[in-house]
RNA sequence: GCGCUCUUAGUAUAGUGGUUAGUAUGCCAGGUUGCCAACCUGGCGACCCGGGUUCAAUUCCCGGAGGGCGCACCA
């Protein structure tokens, strides 16, 4: 197989070392679901790690709720009134349309939005509506649903989540009295959630069945404009695309200041911007170059139901272009209101020192989708260099940090040395691999294409003077140094990575 | 979901109505090897699934599944 610079090349790679694949394969697969493999599950686990490393200095305390809710919960949510599209199919050629989006085309002077699903297909009949694929009657108008709809019990209506949010929202008078009117409240959720798509395309970047990691900030109104964490992150410069510059078809953000943001009312509230601040932080500290990112915010009618305003965080692919990895969003005090209502739940509270008012707790909300980070890592960190692939991920973000090797393999004492070398780094809890087959060179070149960043070497000085070859990813070059000191040299290295 | 197209070892590919289904790479075992995909020997491993046509189907036909592209969809 041919090393070259491309993205068939990475995504040979992806199927070459089962990082992840199809699921179920052997029966033949089905559309939108995918199964990690242990090197991608690494991988997985070590961003998990760093983020919840990562949230609890930022304050953040974890939940984990069910996938699986009743009815009333999203229709609280809005979600059930939203992620069901009403959908129109022909009767001969099976073609799929999104009924209130075709009428909405075919009588651009009515009024579609809101019509019932009566009224839609009064105004087909009326205007003799037919299939623009091959002119033929469509059916009943029917229901497509986003959301994936089981049963529980014997007749309990229930669906799997289309995002884990809603579910750590119905926790919030109970977190109300575990924080102690310290506001904001700083919460997050990482787990399944799953999405009924149409059509699943691109891998793992739009599976029926994902991961979420979400952050939560229940925040009072005062606060949200008055936010204390805001004077530490606001001249942080953010690389920025709002909806105006978008309009001028401006793809390139602009870098700007969270401070200016406020000043020049590109954003409207303070503890959004710091909201902001998090998901380009936690973005950064992952290894990705800061020129694959950029924050772009969301049209009026780009907007889900429940937002005042929406970012994403995209990364920029080779393969897919942006690619989506975070949305940031200002729910209002919507879901709250909503829940409180469906609920008959008092979430109208004091959030202040001045016990006469009351309100009900605003939501901001990052939102971040795994999988998505998972390849747009893989993808950004793929190297080429001279028919060579080098994946450049963070040393603590490999599957490996460090892979051992006997120079030879067939000399029992360089063996015995480099076995007990291995062993002693996973007494020290410092994840090796080792490797005795094939030559010297063959077995750097697998470790490279995972992104392990360190190899260490035992050769025949090893058994005089107790030194190994310490070699580098990156560089390919290699330090001499003494076994008893290895496993420091490889936290200290460590270290210098968040 | 519609249209077009594709599906052969782990990966990348060749090819065929009757083949021991080829090649590269990979992997395993052994040999060799004093540091970057070396070499030698031996071995492993594949025609997406179902039906039809046929004496015979991996190959032709139909259907399904999955992938790619375009359309629609992506709260």
């Amino acid at each position: 197989m041919k090393i070259e610079d491309n993205f068939e090349t990475f995504n040979s790679l992806i199927r070459r070392k089962f990082i992840w694949g199809p699921s179920p394969e052997i029966y033949g697969g089905l559309a939108g679901f995918y199964s990690y493999a242990p090197s991608g599950m690494a991988l997985k686990n070590n961003i998990l790690n760093l983020f919840r490393r990562e949230l609890q200095y930022f304050g953040f305390g974890e939940v984990e709720c069910p996938t699986i809710m009743p009815e009333i919960v999203w229709r609280a949510s809005g979600h059930l009134e939203r992620f069901i599209d009403p959908v129109l199919r022909c009767k001969k050629c099976n073609t799929l349309y999104r009924a209130d989006k075709f009428l909405q085309e075919q009588l651009p002077d009515l009024m579609i939005d809101g019509l019932s699903f009566q009224a839609m297909e009064d105004l087909i009949k009326k205007h003799n509506l037919a299939c623009p694929n091959c002119g033929n009657t469509f059916t009943k108008i029917e229901e497509y649903n986003l959301m994936l709809k089981t049963q529980v019990g014997n007749n309990v209506t229930a669906y799997l989540r289309p995002e884990t949010a809603t579910t750590t929202y119905l926790l919030f008078n109970r977190l109300n009295q575990d924080a102690r009117r310290q506001y904001p409240i700083r919460i997050c959720q990482f787990g399944k959630a799953y999405r009924n798509e149409i059509s699943p395309r691109q891998g793992v970047l739009r599976m029926r069945a994902f991961d979420q990691l979400e952050l939560q900030l229940f925040i009072g109104k005062q606060q949200e404009m008055e936010f204390e964490d805001y004077e530490e992150i606001k001249d942080k410069i953010l690389p920025l695309l709002d909806w105006k510059l978008q309009e001028k078809n401006i793809v390139k953000p602009e870098k700007i200041s969270l401070e200016t943001t406020i000043n020049t009312k590109i954003l409207k509230k303070p503890a959004y911007a710091y909201c902001l601040y998090i998901t380009y932080y936690l973005t950064r500290i992952l290894g990705f170059p800061e020129e694959v990112i950029r924050l772009r915010q969301h049209s009026i009618n780009e907007r889900a139901h429940y937002a005042d305003d929406a970012w994403d965080l995209e990364i920029k692919t080779k393969q897919f272009g942006w690619v989506e990895i975070c949305g940031v969003h200002d729910r209002t005090n919507y879901d709250l209101r909503r829940h409180g209502e469906f609920s008959k739940q008092n979430f109208n509270i004091n959030m202040s020192s001045d016990s006469e008012t009351k309100e009900i707790p605003q939501i901001l909300e990052i939102a971040f989708g795994i999988d998505r980070i998972i390849y747009t890592l893989l993808e950004t960190n793929f190297n080429v260099e001279e028919g060579r692939i080098n994946l450049k991920l963070n040393p603590n973000l490999a599957p490996n940090i460090v892979a051992v090797f006997p120079l030879v393999k067939n000399k029992e004492n360089i063996r015995k040395l480099a076995l007990s070398v291995h062993r002693d780094l996973l007494e020290n809890r410092i994840n090796s691999f080792y490797d005795a087959s094939g030559s010297i060179g063959k077995r750097y070149r697998r470790q490279d294409e995972i992104g392990t960043m360190y190899c260490v070497t035992i050769d025949y000085d090893s058994l005089e003077d107790n030194s190994v070859t310490l070699r580098f990813r990156d560089t390919m070059k290699q330090d001499r140094v003494n076994i008893n000191e290895l496993v420091e040299i490889i936290r200290n290295k460590l270290r210098t990575f968040k």
